[in-house]
DNA sequence: CCCCTTTTTCCGCTGTGTGGAAATTAGCTT
DNA sequence: AAGCTAATTTCCACACAGCGGAAAAAGGGG
């Protein structure tokens, strides 16, 4: 069971973060639909920590102690990952993500975005669905067929696009697939016109982690995916290749 | 009146990332003297919302939850203060913060860090009293004598290095010759060994955040005070300029 | 295989968090 | 200026959510 005012707590600031940062209190509790007296008890409590900060106009915005956290957080997997996923990017030209499996979701925990105009958005942090991304695919098809389809089962395969399979039987034949090719593909199954190729991570025994380069439909599918696949592949190995060693300090 | 549950995770997280981001349940206990079954249920929570994850000997680590609202919070304030920022490292060579007051702290909330290989290590998120740091300083200046003073009163002015001014009446004195100069230097006051010179930054009005460069005594006293500051605060009057106009968006 | 350590679960009591509603403040409009 | 509206902030009695001690389970050495 949950604690209830923590879990209020984070609806309260992750309502902030896609105000942009910053909102009125009413604007939260528009969002949350939580009563007016308990946001405002909520952030007086934040407040008073420094993870939100009350602007001259009586709005709220994240404030500084985020900044540490997410520092702290972020040196821990992401500079670990961050030089692999740059050379991901100049592989590419696109924005190259790190992603894993938490419970029965994914989360893109690195990122690397592109140095071109039109790229995508960051997105580390974001919680999706193994079923309509091509780093769920390469994550999923680690598992035994039978393990993968009772996950499918428990989270419901929702469309998200024209493009998203939707299908048991179809998801497991793509599985094999991808085992097959040794990447995945996605072709705007989670977001019209944006396609992604994902490669698996593996530690030497397990498949870890998946990462991915992803960007507009019209310049992912230009490329040769056999060779961009081969490219990703020998950096995905060279990044599990730093993870499997025996774990290192302590 | 603070929400304990929220405080408590909070204490949590911090613990976490004072551990470098990650530990075992009994280390938390340990440092922030919770009993076990509460520690547990509030990790639990933050489990379950992703913002921190449980690695597979069971220690704990913080999660990409964090990265994600620690981005949110940083590109509010810090992208926009950052090239002003490397201006101020390219002018100086050294470190440079943007700082500003929230409540009786100072709180750094952003930093470009120096090129050199001796440098300050990042310190964003972090609260310090304002009685022994260049930033404090400048953003005290500000106020009005006896404010300044009941604010000193009520936090002390400990001692941080035997360089920390801890009376009221060379800190006021201290303050007048900030006004005065229009920077005000840190002499090893709140570090030994590390010197700093802090302009303020105005947003037309008031001065509301503090730009500093920081770095070993040796090196700032090198440089000619007079002209670094100026040049510092032709930087920071554009960046106030900046945060002056009509609000923006909304 | 057994013992020791660390983590996880359990459950009854109490003190903490809840939220409706009133008071206050800020920002407009006349 | 004064009055109005829309927002934020404070208050309080009740209820139940969270607390934490202690027991159970899971690891992991020896």
């Amino acid at each position: 069971m949950s604690v209830q005012s923590i879990e209020r707590a984070l609806d309260v600031l992750e309502s902030l973060a896609e105000h942009g940062g910053a909102a009125g209190l009413s604007e939260i509790a528009a969002k949350t639909g939580l009563p007016y007296g308990t946001i405002h008890r909520l952030l007086r409590t934040l407040l008073a920590r420094g993870y939100v900060r009350q602007e001259s106009d009586r709005r709220y915005a994240l404030g500084a102690g985020l900044m540490r956290l997410g520092g702290v957080a972020e040196g821990m997997v992401g500079a670990w990952a961050r030089p692999y996923l740059a050379r991901m990017v100049e592989l590419s030209g696109e924005t190259a993500n790190l992603a894993v499996m938490e419970g029965d979701f994914v989360v893109y925990v690195a990122q690397v975005p592109s140095p071109r105009r039109l790229r995508m958005f960051a997105e580390v942090g974001r919680r999706v669905l193994p079923h309509s991304t091509a780093v769920g695919k390469v994550l999923l098809a680690d598992r035994a067929a039978d393990d993968a389809v009772t996950l499918l089962e428990r989270t419901g395969m929702p469309r998200r696009t024209p493009n998203t399979i939707t299908e048991a039987g179809a998801m497991l034949a793509e599985l094999g697939r991808v085992r097959a090719l040794g990447y995945a593909m996605d072709l705007g199954e989670e977001e019209l016109g944006v396609h992604c190729l994902a490669v698996p991570v593996s530690d030497g025994e397990r498949v870890v982690a998946a990462m991915s380069v992803s960007g507009p439909a019209e310049r992912i599918d230009a490329v040769d995916r056999e060779e961009l696949a081969e490219g990703m592949r020998g950096i995905a190995r060279a990044f599990g290749a730093e993870l499997a060693p025996v774990s290192g300090e302590r």
